[in-house]
DNA sequence: CCGAGACTAGACAGACCGGTCTGGTATAGT
DNA sequence: ACTATACCAGACCGGTCTGTCTAGTCTCGG
């Protein structure tokens, strides 16, 4: 449970970790395989019977974000009983990561702007994206809402425009926006 | 004013067509040089003599699409009267563009986030945002928000959601819940 | 007729890419 | 003591990248 000394970590966590920090910061096309290992103080050769390819290293990585947002997330979730404070929760953790200092945007999205079709990467943005609008769909229909699915629909929006506009305008603060408009769009759906 | 025909279009207009459909279906960093002036029927020289660099080539189609995009916002605000209407007509033309065979998302979501930052496709990128949200602000004014900077903004997100939705999850049909959405906000703000 | 400017074709440089392979070391299980 | 495993360092391969440069063609104004 507790976290290891920097020492112990495998060759594997160290890669990935180093994966996250550059794949993020940089974009996952931009960083090449010389430059992760290299972070990682690990040998090529390594990273290749470890992943088999630098796609598969992405994907982890998306993979390894992927259930960190969702634990997070479900963590921040179990504080509140009523379904709408649930709602509301998702995007104050979405309002947490905006405003970190090295926010670089969503990484789904940055991964998926340069991913070639097809390639391994859309599986784990699938996922992430399933995994999501499910969450708010399921919260939706809890609260009562008409129409569960339009509006998970919105709030997914306003999720995604957050964090294009965190980035894109240097605004850390865009989640207070998102944060009203999901208030106003919940009382209006369950009116 | 007649468009000219394929032939006598000059080297720049052919580069600039040729780096509009590659940059924008495959992404800025994943096509090389040699595949815009193949499409283009160009020499080399050619090209850097009329845009110097890569960059330049990017940040160039950048703009291109920013023109076009706000002629055919403004084209169809022009229909309506109403500030409101106006600011849904802004989303009529958003929804046109997502329900396109070849939409890929935004073109400057996905070349910001292939950037390397202070790289000049960021100064063409904060030209069109700041288009945009002005665009939004001066109409959510006209029509007697009480917080037209707010407004603008949550409007704004809805736009860029849409567009992130409609790649991401395969479905053209993104701009409807963004439409239905900023109804209900725009109500609820002059409320 | 001459020369300037715009253009094409393509070789070339230097760096970097993902990926493979060899060789050597350290450790742990039997 | 032997061996399997996990790992590191780095050479190496074929290919691609941006950008420069040479050399030759075409057109048009004066």
């Amino acid at each position: 449970m507790a976290a290891k000394s920097a020492e112990q970590l495998s060759a594997r966590e160290r890669l990935l970790a180093a994966a996250n920090e550059l794949f993020y910061e940089e974009g996952v096309n931009t960083v090449g395989i010389d430059r992760v290992i290299e972070r990682a103080g690990v040998a090529k050769a390594t990273l290749y019977s470890a992943f088999g390819s630098k796609d598969e290293l992405i994907r982890a990585y998306l993979e390894q974000r992927y259930q960190a947002r969702r634990e997070r997330t479900m963590r921040a979730l179990e504080k509140y009983e009523s379904p709408r404070e649930r709602l509301m929760a998702v995007f104050d953790t979405l309002a947490d990561s905006l405003s970190q200092p090295n926010y670089h945007g969503c990484a789904f999205v940055n991964a998926s702007a340069e991913a070639r079709p097809g390639s391994p990467i859309e599986t784990a943005v699938d996922g992430y994206r399933g995994w999501l609008r499910g969450l708010l769909t399921q919260l939706a229909q809890e609260a009562g809402a008409a129409d569960p699915q339009q509006l998970a629909w919105q709030l997914h929006l306003l999720y995604d425009g957050a964090s294009v506009s965190a980035r894109m305008d240097h605004d850390p603060g865009a989640a207070s926006p998102a944060r009203q408009a999901a208030e106003a769009l919940i009382s209006a759906a369950l009116g």
